[in-house]
DNA sequence: GTCTATACACCGATAGAC
DNA sequence: GTCTATCGGTGTATAGAC
């Protein structure tokens, strides 16, 4: 077997891919504290005791979810035409967030839990990917104020910021519950409250 | 007796008040999940015990913490002066908010647990303070809207929801953590950044 | 009402058979 | 590597003495 991968390495690459797909679903509908391992084996269908042989611990896995979130978030900048202003491309960052969190999945920051937080903070794969994102933002928010296209009321970091920060607003659940507006109203409600602010221009 | 409350019911408040302050300050610093009753009775100076006296239960005692803060809000709108716009008010509203979050205080949203969330949908004293605080936030929304102030780009329940998420928007506590940048310059980046929007006008 | 002590349940992680 | 069973620790809530 010079090539690929064995038929049981394969299973256990799927098997891993089910556990993280499961854990983005739990993570996005109960946070991290409230979810529970037993959670997790129960939704795979794998016992609690199999979860060890992949993850060594619950914060091990979370950190795997939100790794992998950022490995797709860098794809999907990568794929961006070179057309596109850096302010639009900033503008479809929020954008796929957004759709990403309504099609169930975790949001980018972890709000809700301190622990986790501390704990991703000690998990250098999940660092590196942040910081390499991280880096993105910032040059194309660079590239975005060179084109006079940002507004000089609002420092860098703070534009860096509220782009992490909206990817987790509880606005979207609130539209999503009101029952009003389609999954793609919410979201362009939400990019043109971001950019273009509650306030008449 | 006929005035007033006897020294034994005054000493009964003081202390109850004091809980509430404990939990105002643990709920804002480790969120509800994570906050523990035994925390609480440390931080008060009081045995676990005796917290059960005054609340029946952690969900009732964290209720109690932000239908305080929905009454100090309301109080806050009613003495606002009647000279101020009605799109001022809202402003007004947000700048408080995030000033009384710098402060160490809860946010008016317990974004963090689910669990609590459905529990405060229990809470009929909190849905009360929390219903007078929609509507009157509404009132303020629709003449503001009157008075061409809002964008035509946002629906009315956008923004009602976006300022109650701004209340609990985690880019807070990285402005505060990167350091660059005074509690009050927080406040109006974020201010601006809300009703001005992050694009160029 | 306040304390100490404890009941009861849950969860993360591990042990050991297969 | 997957299962069942269980350990150790922690958290909410209660019991009972004072």
């Amino acid at each position: 077997m010079a090539f690929g991968l064995s038929f049981k390495q394969q299973q256990f690459e799927v098997r891993e891919e089910a556990i993280l797909d499961a854990v983005n679903h739990l993570l996005s509908e109960k946070g991290y504290d409230l979810m529970t391992m037993d959670d997790v084996a129960d939704e795979v269908g794998v016992a609690k005791g199999s979860l060890y042989k992949h993850f060594s611990s619950k914060e091990k896995l979370a950190g795997a979810v939100l790794t992998r979130l950022l490995r797709e978030t860098l794809a999907r900048l990568d794929a961006m035409t070179a057309e596109w202003t850096a302010a639009r491309k900033l503008e479809e960052v929020l954008r796929w967030s957004l759709q990403h969190r309504l099609r169930g999945g975790v949001p980018h920051l972890p709000s809700t839990s301190r622990s986790f937080q501390r704990s991703l903070m000690r998990n250098l794969d999940y660092l590196g990917h942040a910081m390499r994102l991280q880096k993105r933002l910032k040059e194309l928010v660079a590239k975005a104020r060179e084109d006079g296209e940002l507004s000089a009321q609002v420092a860098d970091e703070v534009i860096i910021f509220t782009l992490y920060s909206r990817s987790c607003d509880p606005t979207v659940e609130f539209l999503k519950q009101s029952g009003n507006l389609s999954d793609e109203q919410i979201v362009e409600a939400m990019v043109a409250a971001t950019f273009g602010g509650l306030s008449k221009r």
